[in-house]
Order: C-alpha cells, then structure tokens, then sequence
DNA sequence: GAGCACTGC
C-alpha cells in the first residue's frame, strides 16, 4: 500500500493520514465486495475515512477506465465541497480536473473529472436529462442515514436503475442501526406480484461491510432520575463538569433559540457568581439563524486556560464539526417539523430523539481524546426511544416530491418503490394540490406545459406556477425578485442582542403597504441598486448579506429556466421608476392570488384569520408586516404550528373576487364543507 | 410578539 505512504506526505499536519485512518487495511476486502456484488453497504463512524477513501480505491482499482465516472453524493453542499477539496488534495490534483464537484450554483468538474462530488438533489437532477445515470459506473451515497428526501428517492431511482444496468456498483454508507433496512430494500422484490425477472438470487445482490469504528472510547452516563426541567439540568452540569472533570470542551444540544439564548446568559452569570475558584468560562450560542460571523467564534481556540461550552441546536449533531469537544449534554430532544395532511399545516415541536441521533451526538466527544457523554434522561427512558426518526418523506408535503418523479417518467407515484412508504393520505392531498394548481391533469398525468415546467423550476409548486403565470399579469420580473426572496425562507434579516429594536426599524423603512411580498421586491430593489450588491448596505440595513447574494444567484436561476421556456423577462420595466406603481403592485397580488389560492384567509373580528376551510386559527407572525394590521382577506407563503399557536408567514392582502376568479374549481361551492368564499 | 436542520444546473 505504497500509495497511501506517498500520498500522506502531501497532507497538511491538520488531516489524519490517510494510511493510519482504520479504513486503508480494509481496502482489498472492500473491492472485493464491490467488485462481487451490485450494491454494498457500507458502516463507518465519522472520521473513518470512508468519504475520502473509499472513491480513491474505486479509482485506483479502475473504477474509471472507459471514461465512466465515480459519483458520490451527500444531502448538504459544505460536505460536497470539503470532501472534494480534501480528496483532490490527497490525489495531488487541481479540483475540477480529475476530482471535482458540482452543487447548485457551482461546477466545479471538466471533461476530465472522474470523481465527482455532488448533492443528491443535483444527482436527481440529472436524472431528468439521462435517465440511466449512464455516465457513473459507480455511485455512493453517503450519509444515507439522515434519510434526507432526495436521499430517499435517489435510492428508488437507483434501484430502478439497477434492473436496467447490472453492471452500475451501488454503495450506500450507513449507521449501524440502518445497514439491515438498506439491504432489504436493494433485494426485496420490487413488486411482489410480478414474476421474478431475472434469476438473481437475493444473497447475489448486496452485502453489508462494517469499517472499524472510533479510536476513542466515550463513557455514557445518564440521569438516575429523570430530569424535570432539562434546560436548568444542563447548566447545573456544564457547572459540575468545570469544577470536578479535566480539560476540555463542552457541547450542549439544546433544541432552539431560546433555550440557548438563556443558557448561554445564564451560564455566565453563574460563572461570575462562583468567582475565580475555577478556570475561566467562555459560553458560545450556535444555530442556524446566526450569520456566518457569529457562528464562527464557536471554531475560534479559547484563551489559554478557558473552557469552552457550546450550546448548539441539532446544527452540531451533522451538519458542524467542532474539533477539541471532550463532553457532550445531551437533552435529549430536538425540534421536528411535521406536516398534517389533514390542514396542511406544518408543525415544529420539540420531541424526543432517536437512538440514532443520541449515539450521534454521543459521538461528537471523542474525536480527538477519550471523552464522556452525559445523557440528561435515564437509561430506561432511553431504551424507549426509536431506533430512528420518521424519514423526512414520511412527514413533509409532498407535492414537489410527486412533480419531480412525474418529470422523471414514474406516473404511477404511488406504487414508486420507496424505501419507506409515505402515508397516503400525504399522497392525496399533495395530487389534489397539484391538480388544481393545474400540474396535472385528470388522469394525475403531468401536463404540457405547464406541469413540465413546474417540475423543471427550482421552487415550491405554488410559487412556481404563480411565476408562470407572471407573464400574463405583465409582473414577470417583479415575480422573479419575488420568487428568490421567499425561497430564502425568512432569513432576510438579521440582528445581534439588543439590535432588535434597530432591526425592526430598517425593515420598516422597506414596508409597503400591501404586505410582506411587495416588501421583500422593496428589500432586492434597494440591495442590487442603491445597495450596490455591496455588504457595507446590508450590514447598515440590518439585511442578511448571505442571504442577499444568494437571492441574486437564485433570481439568476429561475430567469435561465424561464428563457430556455422561451419566456422573455424584461428588465427595463423592473428598474425604471413606475408611472404607475399601484397598478403593478395589483397585478403582483392578483399573479400571487392565481399561485397561492390554496393559503387564503380571512381576517375575523378579533384581528385573527380563518383559512378558507374555516377550521384553523391562524395568527400574522410577528415578523410579518400584517402583523397587528387590518386586512380583510390575504394569501400567504407559509403556515406553521410552533407551541400553542399557528403563525402564517409571508402575508399579501387580496380581493375575495380574485380567488373565484383565478381557482373557480377550488372554490366551487359542492357541499357543506366546502371552501365557501363568504 | 417570535422559527430545528437541510436542499434544487
């Protein structure tokens, strides 16, 4: 294995060898069952190297020779890049020569490129324009684990493929607890009442191929009795760990913003009041709402002598790796989302974790030294809980997941071969959606053009079609701008402690009277023409400079995809000052009626709304420009259950005429329960 | 009066 003896001069101090990594003395095994069998599923801990090395033996073993290709995918684009960057690296190669990688907005592969990184959503994407992924001789899917939507129907598609292409190798990387549910998949029949296809015995199909896990052990340790308050617990032990254990970090999982806004206050409070009988403290917030800026100084090295404490959200159980965490705290709970088919309401509650995710977050302490894991619950309630989470597909709205296999050619959804099978009423009630937002037509088949289209759009189906409809209303631009914006999903604005007041004086300062899209086109406006596209504009307005950027690049996106439908936009209109602005603004909220007649509401007496079925109480959030505003009927973006009440997002008010007139169908008058316009 | 985390050529 001289290779790897070579190879390992090349790698900064920073990265593990990769001849030391437990993976390498795997290495001829590991061929083997590649090379014997269609698909293998592989087990590794993190830091076993199977991202990094696993495509480099497939490499060297000729995995590319006939101008095929090595695809590895993963659910989150920061892995695609690190992993090819440190993969080409290792290789001795430029990325985007022989290894690249390709995630939206940014492909970085050539002609020459025979390992490719890239997400699993992109992976799908391709499938749209090649059918039979023919270009990869090998595709590995990693962390399959997290069953990410796109990782579930990429791993349908695959076993579709398969029957087409005996010869394409499969390789999926798992956690322990899932390894057996993946090989079931690949060799249970696809349908059980057909007649066996071919004669490929179930044991020829795929074997399970476990890597040697950490080098470190972690000793776990849970609560005699439950803890009644988790929050109050986890302080008290961030305590106990600084004054009675040895050096090193700390890493709390909390589930949201709140809780470690308090923690993290509270944690210094403490601190102070126990004086300088011990080391110094220094307590550190980490989610996702943060900027970059802040979430950076949890990677920061602490002064000497200065215990670092982490209190993160799930952000650190996957997505953040932060080296020198010797403990972890775990609460026990993360925050899901769900979603009623019944409302069509999306929820996000604090619930308990699975096995999975706790031996996960377990896992984060012993990266670098043996470390401990303090479990705020006891053993008995965690034998108790799951193995793993519902997957996302089981829990989400399916309607973009529908119109993307329709587009990929697979009518018959319901019988589509998924790994885990989505409840049908989630089924119906996204087909009922698309059939009124005329994507499909009655035989459920995906119509020409409009539903073709939809699919092809990198946005939610009813912001797609209102942005084919924006032609007709003569608001296409506007639409566009309006488009980008909400995809950012309400990370517009940003501000530190006590910036709030601030924060919510610069967005005032964009209102516009009919509601929160017209403010968002506002917000763009003044970024790419005042602003400049610059940071400087955004960090004054209390706007998200990240968020920004990205907008532009997605407003880009969405405008190539409506040119190649040979759809015009004309920017002229959009820049220069309106003569007649009000007008605008009334095509913009009728185009909006014609997307998102299915998010109408009415205001009540007692300034709350009712959609239109008449069940829900729903509140304006907060953060919305109707929030505290008269308004008579409005159509919203997003609607979300969080505690005791449902917030609706992204408000625009609306005449009662125009749902009539733009979704007669919808409206329709049918029986008592009936989604009367009153 | 307030939202976990991802993502799409």
């Amino acid at each position: 294995m001289a290779e790897f003896d070579l190879d390992s001069s090349f790698i900064p101090a920073l990265h593990k060898p990769a001849a030391l990594l437990p993976i390498a003395k795997h290495r001829e095994s590991l061929l083997y069952v590649i090379e014997t069998y269609p698909v293998t599923i592989v087990i590794g801990q993190t830091g076993s190297g199977k991202s990094t090395q696993i495509p480099q033996f497939l490499k060297s073993a000729g995995w590319c020779s006939d101008g095929k290709t090595i695809g590895v995918t993963q659910p989150r684009r920061v892995a695609v890049t690190t992993v090819a960057v440190r993969v080409a690296e290792e290789v001795g190669c430029e990325i985007g020569k022989e290894v690249g990688y390709s995630i939206r907005f940014e492909d970085i592969t050539s002609s020459a490129t025979r390992v490719k990184f890239l997400t699993d959503g992109l992976l799908i994407r391709e499938a749209l324009v090649d059918p039979l992924l023919s270009r990869y001789s090998v595709i590995m899917v990693d962390e399959a684990h997290e069953r990410s939507i796109s990782t579930d129907i990429l791993l349908g598609l695959l076993k579709k493929i398969r029957k087409k292409r005996p010869e394409l190798r499969i390789i999926i990387s798992s956690a322990t607890l899932q390894a057996e549910g993946f090989l079931k998949f690949f060799t249970r029949s696809s349908d059980e009442q057909a007649p066996k296809e071919d004669g490929e015995k179930k044991d020829d199909v795929g074997k399970i191929v476990s890597l040697e896990g950490r080098t470190y052990p972690i000793d776990v340790l849970y609560l005699e009795s439950p803890a009644d308050n988790y929050l109050e617990r986890a302080i008290d032990t961030v305590l106990d760990i600084h004054a009675q254990e040895g050096e090193g970090d700390i890493l709390v999982f909390l589930t949201g913003r709140e809780e470690i806004d308090h923690a993290v206050q509270a944690t210094s409070e403490r601190a102070a009041q126990a004086g300088s009988r011990y080391g110094a403290i220094q307590p550190l917030p980490l989610y996702a709402g943060l900027s970059t800026e802040q979430q950076m100084y949890v990677f920061d090295k602490p002064p000497e002598g200065t215990r670092k404490v982490i209190f993160s959200t799930n952000i650190a159980e996957a997505s953040v790796t932060i080296d020198g965490i010797v403990y972890v705290i775990d609460s026990g709970f993360v925050k899901l989302r769900a979603y009623s088919p019944m409302t069509g309401i999306e929820s996000l509650t604090a619930t308990p974790i699975s096995k999975a995710s706790a031996s996960q977050r377990a896992g984060r302490a012993g990266r670098t030294k043996p470390g401990k894991c303090f479990r705020l619950y006891t053993e008995q309630h965690f034998e108790g809980l799951a193995d793993a989470n519902a997957p996302e597909l089981q829990r989400s709205n399916l309607a973009p997941v529908i119109l993307q296999l329709k587009a990929l050619g697979i009518d018959n959804v319901v019988r589509f071969d998924f790994l885990s099978p989505p409840p049908s009423e989630l089924m119906s009630k996204a087909l009922e959606l698309l059939y009124a937002l005329g994507a499909l037509d009655e035989y459920a088949k995906l119509t020409r053009p409009l539903g073709f289209r939809m699919a092809e759009l990198a946005v939610e189906p009813m912001m797609a079609k209102t942005l084919l409809s924006a032609q007709s209303f003569s608001c296409l631009s506007e639409m566009l701008t309006i488009a980008a914006m909400t995809s950012l999903g309400g990370s517009v604005w940003f501000y530190h402690d006590g910036d709030q007041k601030r924060m919510e004086n610069s967005r005032r300062k964009f209102a516009v009277e009919e509601g929160d899209h017209l403010t968002l086109l506002n917000v763009y406006t003044a970024f790419v023409t005042r602003g400049n596209k610059e940071s400087r504009f955004c960090h004054d307005k209390n706007l998200n400079y990240k968020s920004m950027t990205r907008a532009v690049s997605i407003r880009g996106q969405l405008k190539r995809y409506l040119e190649r439908f040979n759809i015009v936009v004309d920017e002229s209109l959009a820049s220069q000052p309106k003569g007649d602005a009000s007008k605008t603004a009334e095509q913009i909220r009728r185009c909006l009626t014609s997307g998102y007649f299915a998010h109408a509401a009415r205001m009540q007496p007692d300034g709350t709304y009712r959609n239109v079925a008449g069940g829900t109480v729903l509140h304006a959030h907060p953060s919305s420009l109707m929030f505290n505003r008269k308004a008579d009927w409005v159509v919203f973006h997003e609607v979300m259950e969080t505690g005791e009440k449902t917030f609706i997002r992204d408000i625009t008010k609306i005449e009662k005429g125009w749902l009539l007139e733009y979704a007669p169908e919808f409206y329709k008058v049918t029986d008592t329960r009936s989604r009367e316009v009153v």
